[in-house]
DNA sequence: AATAGTACCATGCAATACAAAGTACCTGTT
DNA sequence: AACAGGTACTTTGTATTGCATGGTACTATT
C-alpha cells in the first residue's frame, strides 16, 4: 500500500473537471495548464496532460488554434466549446455532490 | 465522452478513502458498507468492493472475523488495524488538500 | 553549428471501478 | 427431502486513466 500511488488515484477524474474549469476562465496551452495547476498544488505532468486535452478535442469539449511564440515553438491554444462548457456545468454539480457524500461519510 | 464514466473516474481512490474511514466508526461486513454507501449516494458494487476490502486486509490496514449470521450465511466482519488507522489519518490530509486545490482551481 | 530552452506528441505500463457469472450457506415451503 | 429464494462472498475479464519515458520540432543564444 502506498500513499503515493492512493494519491494518484484520488486525483483520477477530477483533472478533467479542472482543465475544463481553468478554460472556461481563460484560453490556455498545455505548458501554461501545467503551471497554472503545479501552483495549485495539483501536480500534473506533460504524459497526462497531452493526452487528455487530446480526448476532449476529439469529444467536442475543446477546439483550439494555434498561436506563433516569440519565444519558442507554436502554441495550441485551447478553448472551451459551448457542449464542453454544459459538461462542465455537469461536472461541478457532479464534484459538489461527491465531496459532500464522502464528508458525511468520513466524518461520520 | 459519458458523465457516468466521468463520475466513476472521480470516484477513484475515495473508496479506499471511504471505506476505512466507516471502518474506523464500527466494524462492518462488505454488504453492510455497500448499504451504508449506497445510503450516502456513492454507489459501489460487490465487484469493485470486495477486491478492495481482501487488498486493504493483504496490505494490513484492515483484519476481519467471521460471525454466524441468524438470517443466511456467515458474514465477514472487517475492522481496522493501527496500520490502517494511520494511513486513514494521512489520507484524510490528502483529501483535504485535493478538494481544497480543486476549488480555488474550479471556482477562479 | 551547437547547445539550451520551450512545446508538443506517442508508446507502454500499472492501478482500479465495474459488469458478469459463479459458489456457498441458510431459511421456509411444498 | 427436495426445491426456491434470499444473503453473502469470490473470481474473471474489460475499459479507462495517470504517469514514466523517449522522441520530434521550433527558436534564440553562444
Amino acid at each position: 500500500m502506498n500513499l503515493e500511488n492512493t494519491k494518484a488515484q484520488m486525483r483520477k477524474g477530477i483533472l478533467e473537471f479542472c482543465i475544463l474549469a481553468l478554460l472556461s476562465q481563460k484560453e490556455a496551452y498545455a505548458s501554461e495548464l501545467i503551471q497554472t495547476l503545479k501552483d495549485a498544488r495539483l501536480l500534473v505532468v506533460e504524459g497526462t496532460i497531452y493526452p487528455l486535452l487530446t480526448r476532449l478535442k476529439n469529444d467536442g469539449l475543446l477546439s483550439y488554434r494555434w498561436e506563433e511564440s516569440t519565444s519558442g515553438p507554436p502554441r495550441k491554444y485551447y478553448l472551451i466549446t459551448q457542449l464542453g462548457k454544459d459538461f462542465l456545468s455537469e461536472l461541478t454539480t457532479t464534484w459538489e455532490q461527491l465531496t459532500d457524500s464522502v464528508n458525511k461519510v468520513t466524518k461520520g
